[in-house]
DNA sequence: CCGCTTTACGAAACCGCTTTACTGAATTGT
DNA sequence: ACAATTCAGTAAAGCGGTTTCGTAAAGCGG
């Protein structure tokens, strides 16, 4: 491999020389410029990264946290980050936490040790404290689709309430009365705003907010499974279910499947994500779409600018989308007030 | 940040030491050996990557080159190897090629300026010789899941004939005996193999093997929706459909939803990758499980014992499974002969 | 007690690039 | 016509490790 010395020697100036030039750090003559063009290009010449990088201290690469990569909602906002960095120089590093709090922390040390220029990251679990401060310590952070309570970095995240908000109006709208919520992790941001915005459509439309019809714990699909069978022995059982994440909607499913509860006949059932599949399932699903593409390239972007050093917005919210599909009906006659 | 500089003066040692003591390449009286830990507990020393990697040349990465990283099946694939380069201390850059060679090549490039010690790489786009070429000219690369001809580089496949060959006798054991096939595009390896499987299964139960009943180009739904369409009008109509991938499988239940055929009772449907949601599907899919976690995890484990200059097994081939669900049923009546 | 092997380390070169501080020549201002 | 700039570039010192070559001192066999 041809080195920077190579190339000055050929195009007989100096190494800075050649360096500066292409940094453009500096203008030379366009006599000078082309002699260690021809030399780049004789010499099949291109920068070793890795000397460059401990030479600047910079590694063009960043980081993203997520709990799981390989499940579809982060694996798209990954890929929207990495094609958004891709198409800025950056590379970037990802890292699965199994939303773990051990191996957040693994992650984050090791981010540092491979010198990122910046991070973004995302959570899924209520932070104790422990993310805040190892957060607080890095510069060039930024959060995305959930909180970490306690840290001042640049945050993007979508419009949960208004998400919640809408799913919920929309099953009003439809006739219901009797709508379940079924939300995730105690403590989380995001499960916070989507109960609010649920609360706030009910509160709107005069119905009554009763803690029977709402649930919340976890995220995983066994969680929704058990919840909506509670649902369903009810005295006064919901007409509709609200699941605050596509994943709750599969367990909701099967739930209402193993009951032997057809939808949206007997019961309406709107989700939160709009995940890819779900528009095949029997019948297809309305729900909630987030903007999973324009999160991570919003993530990146602010990212970036906190990477030139400008000052980003604290809180960029992106708007959400309600996809009406087959899942929601109007509620049986006997079924409503 | 502590250097290596640092520890040694606190441990009053030379620089050399400490780097040949946390290499392992000495062995120091005890004595010197605790006041080296000491030093380094009490600067929190972690030595610099960067410096580490322009020394060595090593950088402890691998590149991962996939089609498209979101799609499930490589979000998965993805997952397992990172899980695995993980465990050994090794970080993996991932790369979305889009199916398009300019950047595949892109890539690979790219790859080689980050001077990542190895290369795992999946293409489903049948090469012309580019790419043999482009990775004749490296070193640790090994091929997953999709051959490209005309490299001798490790190779980690799964039994794609075998899969194919026993969806095709789980149909005919159903009683089916029109049975169609849709493959992926021309000249890929694994689609001639799931072909092949298919041909052999037809024969050995002595079924005639019909043009009319094949189709291949393209690993898009639309392609086997349109495919699908076009068997429904065929004067004798399969009573069964192979999709030799889940993503054409969903383009085949959509052309039959459009259709108003029932599944299995009018059409019976088997899949090969068994993607996540596929059990959700009304019916659920019976199909080929791709062993998707072992691909990933032998695929790294080929690559890490090249890099150790080892000699791993020229090919892998791991066995694949089929998944019964409900989505195959006997033809009706009139349908055989 | 002398030569030889071990043990326990260290000096300095090197990896390939960036960057600071500096210089000689050409150009400009007055 | 001479000082002051600008231009075009360079030498050398990093960045923080690793590695080759080497040596002083201790141990040891005879």
């Amino acid at each position: 491999m041809a080195t920077i010395h190579d190339v000055a020697l050929d195009a007989n100036v100096s190494p800075t020389t050649v360096s500066r030039y292409l940094n453009h750090r500096i203008e030379l003559p366009a006599s000078t410029a082309a002699r260690i063009d021809a030399a780049i290009a004789k010499l099949d010449y291109r920068p070793n990264l890795l000397a460059k990088r401990l030479s600047t201290g910079r590694t063009e690469a960043i980081g993203l946290v997520a709990p799981e990569i390989r499940e579809p909602f982060f694996a798209e906002l990954a890929s929207a980050v990495e094609d958004e960095a891709d198409r800025h120089g950056y590379t970037i590093f990802m890292s699965s936490t199994r939303s773990d709090r051990q191996r957040e922390i693994a992650s984050l040390n090791r981010l540092h040790d491979r010198h990122v220029d910046g991070l973004i990251m995302m959570t899924n679990t209520p932070d104790d404290g422990t993310l805040a401060r190892l957060i607080g310590r890095r510069r060039n952070v930024v959060l995305i689709d959930e909180d970490i309570p306690g840290v001042s970095v640049p945050r993007v995240f979508v419009e949960n309430e208004i998400g919640a908000y809408l799913a919920t109006r929309h099953l009003i709208e439809a006739g219901h009365e009797r709508i379940a919520f079924i939300g995730g992790p105690e403590g989380l941001f995001s499960v916070e705003r989507r109960r609010a915005g649920y609360v706030r459509a009910l509160k709107e439309a005069g119905l009554p907010v009763r803690k029977q019809w709402m649930a919340g714990g976890s995220f995983a699909s066994v969680f929704s499974r058990k919840a909506t069978l509670q649902f369903l022995k009810l005295g006064n059982p919901p007409t509709a279910i609200f699941g605050s994440s596509d994943y709750l909607v599969i367990g909701v499913l099967q739930a209402l499947k193993q009951a032997g509860i057809s939808i949206p006949r007997q019961m309406s059932v709107v989700g939160f994500d709009d995940m890819p599949l779900t528009e095949l399932l029997n019948p297809p699903l309305t729900a909630i779409r987030q903007p999973i593409e324009a999160l991570g390239r919003q993530g990146f972007q602010v990212l970036f600018s906190l990477l030139k050093g400008e000052q980003p917005p604290r809180l960029t919210t992106l708007p959400v989308q309600l996809i009406q599909r087959e899942s929601v009906a109007a509620p049986r006659k006997g079924d409503v007030t």
